[in-house]
RNA sequence: GCGCCCGUAGCUCAAUGGAUAGAGCAUCGGACUUCGGAUCCGAGGGUUAGAGGUUCGACCCCUCUCGGGCGCGCCA
């Protein structure tokens, strides 16, 4: 199908430079798949000012040229100047199996993703999923264009929480609870830190503010739990083995069980190069940044300013390095993208992490620019997600574990499974509802425009009915049936016989496939490939309902049994990109 | 106060400069003595928050207003 558009697209070019001259007629027109037709083009309309002519005589002008292509049936202007082609069946017939061909698109490039991102001491709640999940569909998505992809779980495992999770440890740990759930044990200890905190605060008469805000300038009246934890993050920072070694535990057990959740929802990555495995590349960085003038001082700390004449917009400053000789995450992530570039000559960095960051990366590509980093630099972010009664807290306790959500989600699955088909034996039932209910859950959130805030509800998340995993895996599990009862007659798959309208509508869908996760590696949004999976899984249902194959005369079932083939191909592999698993039964 | 993002059918969402804004859910009505009904076909439902502007053409780009979310130097 790329080939065939750019083949139409350089011949319309050139009828276009022939009858008007090349002044302002770009090398290639754009012709792409559209409701209206098998392939439109519009660049007549758009090429009509340029070339002062009306967009109809352009039109008619290209019209020969798609005219003379032999995959071309029919084409004919419509409108303001629409051209609109019809593709002869044959050559649909023929070209089927592009349908299962990307072009190598990223070949010989590599790419940096950035993804999941957890902090330790933290378990994994819903709202961690969305980065997890977007990352590692990107990561598949890329690959199968042809990128070199570099999977890098940047872990949030340093910062000044571990002065108050140390402090936490020391005065209030159950160490009975922590050997039974050491993350959930670490969360308990750190979240009684901070109620106490918060009392120590209120009895000096300070104002509390909500969120993570409680490492703004200390008040005059600091609370003697917090003048502790930073003392031990001072004791930390400075290599103090009591404090390292416990550190050390932090991230230990934590990762230990981000490894279980991400085994169970089939993530991995290539690098786990978490926040401190940049700690002794930052005073350097700060010092690079002030040596070519990009960082100044301010107020006893190193700051880098933003204007709009240099970097295109005006923007807070960016702090590189606190009064007290302390780094940031801004350091970090600047010491981060050195190394990355460094080590893997990226042409795109991915980070895909929530909303609120937007600024943050906002400064930090502009930092990037000036360094004269040439990659090019996405920060893919996506909407908060958030339950009715408002966002999450860690720290407040009102979160739904990942892990809890993934074990509703397989037991709603279980459900409709034994109720719609009670064939399925125990064992087999368990591996539907998993594949079914994990299915689910990642699709819920792959299949909105990540930009989308989503209010977490149960049902929603859950849902198994329409535009779902569900929907495509049942297309999916249907095929293999048919292709199971065919088999047993002894018929098998031939080329493709005259088409029938939703066989052919099923063929055209089809050879969008390699075009879908080409938008999807350029611009990020693995939603499209979700929208181009269910538009696929319901042109087959269309094609099932009109159009028999066991029973039809062996050289249509034979047909048919071809096209079963690649739809199935194309789901399966689909949603592979996606990280969604099939099923042979459900 | 400044900045970023969002606002599309009752609900959840598509459409990222092309024609008459599309799906799912919900509602109503059909199909099939089922190659698997977790299905298919159809109907109703829209001033794309509002007002201007740019364009041959605007949900999409620009300006303003309203509403919601988020962020804004010593946390990450």
């Amino acid at each position: 199908m790329h080939a065939l558009l750019e083949e139409l697209g350089s011949a319309a070019s050139a009828a276009l430079v022939k009858a008007f001259g090349a002044e302002g007629v770009p090398p290639s027109l754009v012709f792409e798949p559209s409701p209206r037709a098998d392939v439109q083009c519009t660049a007549a309309m758009q090429l009509a000012k340029a070339l002062r002519k009306p967009p109809r005589d352009l039109a008619a002008a290209i019209l020969p040229s798609v005219l003379a292509h032999p995959a071309v049936e029919k084409a004919e202007m419509a409108g303001a100047g629409f051209i609109n082609v019809t593709l002869r069946d044959a050559w649909i017939a023929e070209h089927l199996d592009d349908a299962l061909t990307h072009r190598p698109v990223g070949a010989g490039q590599t790419v940096v993703l950035d993804y999941s991102s957890p902090n330790v001491a933290k378990p994994m709640h819903i709202g961690h999923i969305r980065s997890t999940i977007l990352g590692e569909a990107m990561k598949r998505v890329l690959r199968a264009v042809g990128y070199t992809v570099v999977a890098d779980n940047h872990l949030g495992d340093w910062g000044t929480q571990f002065g108050k999770l140390i402090v936490g440890w020391r005065r209030y740990l159950d160490r009975a609870a922590y050997e039974r759930d050491p993350v959930g044990e670490l969360l308990r200890i750190y979240v009684k830190y901070s109620e106490e905190e918060k009392a120590q605060k209120l009895a000096l008469g300070a104002p509390v503010k909500e969120g993570d805000d409680d490492d703004a300038p200390l008040p005059a009246q600091a609370p003697a739990l917090l003048l502790e934890a930073r003392a031990e993050l001072v004791k930390l920072q400075a290599g103090d083995p009591e404090n390292v070694a416990l550190w050390k535990q932090f991230v230990d057990v934590s990762m230990a069980e981000f490894d279980r959740t991400y085994k169970r929802l089939g993530v991995s990555f290539d690098e786990v190069l978490g926040e401190s495995f940049y700690n002794d590349m930052l005073a350097a960085t700060v010092d690079e940044l002030l040596e070519k003038g990009i960082a100044e001082h301010s107020q006893g700390a190193v700051i880098v300013t933003f204007t709009k004449e240099r970097d295109g917009e005006a923007m807070p400053p960016m702090l590189v390095r606190k009064a007290d000789g302390g780094f940031l995450y801004g350091t970090s992530d600047i010491a981060a993208m050195r190394y990355r570039m460094g080590r893997w000559s990226p042409s795109r960095i991915l980070i895909v992490t929530d909303e609120r960051q937007q600024l943050h990366f906002r400064q930090l590509f502009a930092v990037a620019r000036r360094l004269g980093v040439p990659a090019r630099l996405e920060h893919v972010w996506f909407g908060l997600m958030r339950l009715p009664e408002g966002t999450f807290s860690t720290r407040d306790g009102n979160v739904i574990s990942l892990e809890s959500l993934l074990d509703e989600a397989e037991k709603r699955a279980a459900d409709v499974a034994r109720s719609l088909n009670a064939d399925l034996a125990e064992a087999e039932l368990a591996e539907v509802a998993r594949v079914v209910g994990l299915g689910s859950v990642k699709y819920n959130d792959l299949s909105k425009d990540r930009q989308t805030l989503i209010t977490f509800t149960w049902d929603k998340a859950l849902s198994l009915q329409g535009n779902t995993a569900p929907y495509v895996q049942y297309a999916y599990a249907r095929i293999r049936s048919i292709q199971r009862k065919v088999a047993e007659l002894g018929a098998v798959p031939g080329p493709l016989v005259a088409l029938e309208p939703t066989e052919r509508a099923l063929v055209m869908t089809l050879l969008r496939y390699p075009l879908a996760v080409e938008e999807v590696a350029m611009s990020s949004r693995p939603h499209a490939l979700c929208d181009y999976l269910f538009e696929l899984a319901g042109a087959f249902s269309s094609f099932f309902n009109d159009c028999p194959v066991k029973d039809a005369e062996p050289a249509v079932r034979a047909a048919r049994l071809t096209l079963c083939d690649r739809v199935a191909t194309v789901l399966r592999r689909g949603l592979d990109l996606l990280g969604i698993e099939v099923v042979e039964r459900m």
